[in-house]
RNA sequence: GGCGGCAUAGCCAAGUGGUAAGGCAGCGGUCUGCAAAACCGCUAUUCACCAGUUCGAAUCUGGUUGCCGCCUCCA
């Protein structure tokens, strides 16, 4: 099977070709950490951790590297607003994006650095690019040289003539070209500081990639990740930087995400829509928002709207209620060591196409329907049981990438009924014991009374499923 | 001004040369006392529009229209 990933640089889908056969090592611009972390954080943070865990799934040794950016101008605002240090910032915001995203159930990343504690291999990167004459002296602050670099703009498919041309940017005498970038910043009295040949300051935006990304990778790699608007100027940033240290192609593969729209708007400040991570997870489970987030094309842009995060739970719901019929029907548990089957073959075929998850969910659902069917049948034959056993473990064994179906479908519905039973301050005995009454009543045939409770149980929202084996009251949410 | 993206059913959304996945909603049916759930069937002769290339186009090329993003901190 190939891999084929859609490559900033070049923009077309390429074959996906490791520096090192069974190894990717991969780099993802996390968060400046300044502010909770809102959904469109959530999409890139999932997004790449979709990736990871696939590449593992396929057998990969996989370094995945996602960094803090933990000291910026952002932080320091911040802290003066707060009253309080930048690195108790940084501190609070960081405990928040692990309380975000363990929720979100991502996966930790191999290794995940923080600018403030790699500032010395950030000072010698930027005397390297002193030495090697990309990068010029104001005073304490350094800058990039961008006109030193002649494939700057080669990831972003921009030129410096025609930038300058309709260019909005801060006009700084001192500096050489407008677009010339600070590596390292001299700080004002209260700033955050650390010594430098350059007397006290601290890092630029783009340079703790650079840095960080060598440190841990090494000066090329395979995949470097981030969302779209990361392009330009910081990816292009980093390539300017960590290629004219090196003399080598920096990263082989750059993979970016689209944004998430809220009801077809841009978030932004002037709006007041940010969502954050944390509000969306008071409403929708975590699954729930996965589910939404891989239902499109990773680069494609994605509405959020609460009709498609509705959507995304009727669904969530169906393929859960399918593995609870498995349990009760076969009783299986899930096995994860059952050969993988056709159904993960076709989601590795729509996986293997630029980490097409949407389609993958589709294939999902696909095989969600053809167990169903099996199951609909009264008497199931030896070859049946197989298939379908072989389809159980191949849809749990998408869900450990997509990071969804983690818990017990039993769980997954006791939980949700207890947290709306509990907010309608319901008595789940009251619903035992008026479902009783109905079975009564149908025993005796008395319709008119049996409709009558469950009418009365509709009303709050409780569904009844007469089942062979009895009846079975779930709440609809 | 420069660069780029998108337009597929009522809605969401896959599909990048071989005759339109999947989900939601809707309708009809099976099952059921009736329901619910599940399943089956139906719902785009057609992919914004106009030309062109091709045996063949939603897919490629050119043009038109409409949305959107980046170029400034941004996932």
């Amino acid at each position: 099977m190939a891999l084929r990933v859609f490559n900033t640089l070049g923009r077309k889908k390429e074959l996906f070709e490791p520096l090192e056969p069974g190894r990717v090592r991969i780099y993802v611009c996390g968060p400046t950490v300044y502010d909770a972390c809102h959904i469109g954080h959530a999409r890139s943070v999932v997004v790449f951790d979709v990736i990871a865990r696939y590449f593992k799934a396929k057998g990969f040794d996989v370094t995945y590297v996602r960094n803090f950016t933990d000291i910026d101008d952002k932080i320091i605002n911040k802290a003066n607003e707060l009253g309080i240090d930048s690195k108790a910032v940084a501190e609070k915001y960081i405990k928040e994006f692990y309380e975000d995203m363990d929720a979100l159930n991502v996966e930790r990343a191999t290794i995940e650095p923080k600018a403030t504690e790699h500032i010395n291999q950030i000072i010698q990167f930027v005397e390297k690019l002193i030495q090697k004459g990309f990068a010029y002296r104001i005073n304490g602050d350094v800058y990039y040289s961008v006109e030193k670099f002649k494939e700057y703009g080669k990831l972003s498919g921009r030129r410096l003539e025609d930038m300058e041309a309709g260019a909005r940017v801060d006009i700084d005498e001192r500096k050489q070209n407008p677009f010339d970038f600070v590596l390292w910043k001299s700080a004002k009295p209260g700033e955050p500081a650390w010594e430098s040949p350059w007397g006290m300051g601290r890092p630029g935006w783009h340079i703790e990639c650079s840095a960080m990304s060598n440190e841990y990778l090494g000066e090329t790699f395979d995949i470097h990740g981030g969302g779209r608007d990361l392009c330009f100027p910081h990816h292009e940033n980093e390539i300017a930087q960590s290629e004219s240290v090196s003399g080598k192609l920096f990263v082989k593969y750059w993979v970016h995400n689209g944004f998430v729209n809220i009801n077809q708007e841009k978030m932004s400040k002037s709006l007041g829509n940010f969502l954050m991570i944390k509000d969306v997870l008071k409403t929708y489970h975590p699954e729930v928002v996965r589910l939404f987030l891989l239902s499109n094309h990773y680069r494609s842009p994605i509405d959020f709207t609460d009709k498609a995060l509705d959507e995304a739970k009727i669904g969530l719901d169906k393929i859960y209620a399918l593995l609870e019929r498995i349990e009760k029907k076969m009783g299986l548990k899930p096995d994860q060591n059952t050969e993988s089957g056709d159904c993960w073959q076709r989601f590795c075929e729509a996986m293997d196409d630029d980490f097409n998850s949407a389609r993958g969910i589709g294939i999902l659902f696909d095989t969600v329907r053809s167990i169903n069917r099996f199951l609909d049948q009264n008497k199931l034959s030896g070859e049946t049981k197989k298939n379908i056993q072989s389809n159980h473990s191949d849809i749990l064994r998408i869900g450990n990438v997509l990071g969804l179906l983690m818990e017990q479908p039993k769980v997954y519905f006791e939980k949700k009924q207890t947290q709306v039973l509990e907010q309608k301050s319901i008595n789940p005995d009251v619903i035992d014991k008026m479902v009783k009454e109905r079975d009564e009543a149908r025993k005796a045939k008395n319709w008119e009374k049996a409709d009558q409770i469950r009418n009365q149980l509709a009303d709050m929202n409780i569904v009844l499923k007469d089942r062979g084996e009895g009846t079975v009251w779930k709440i609809n949410d």
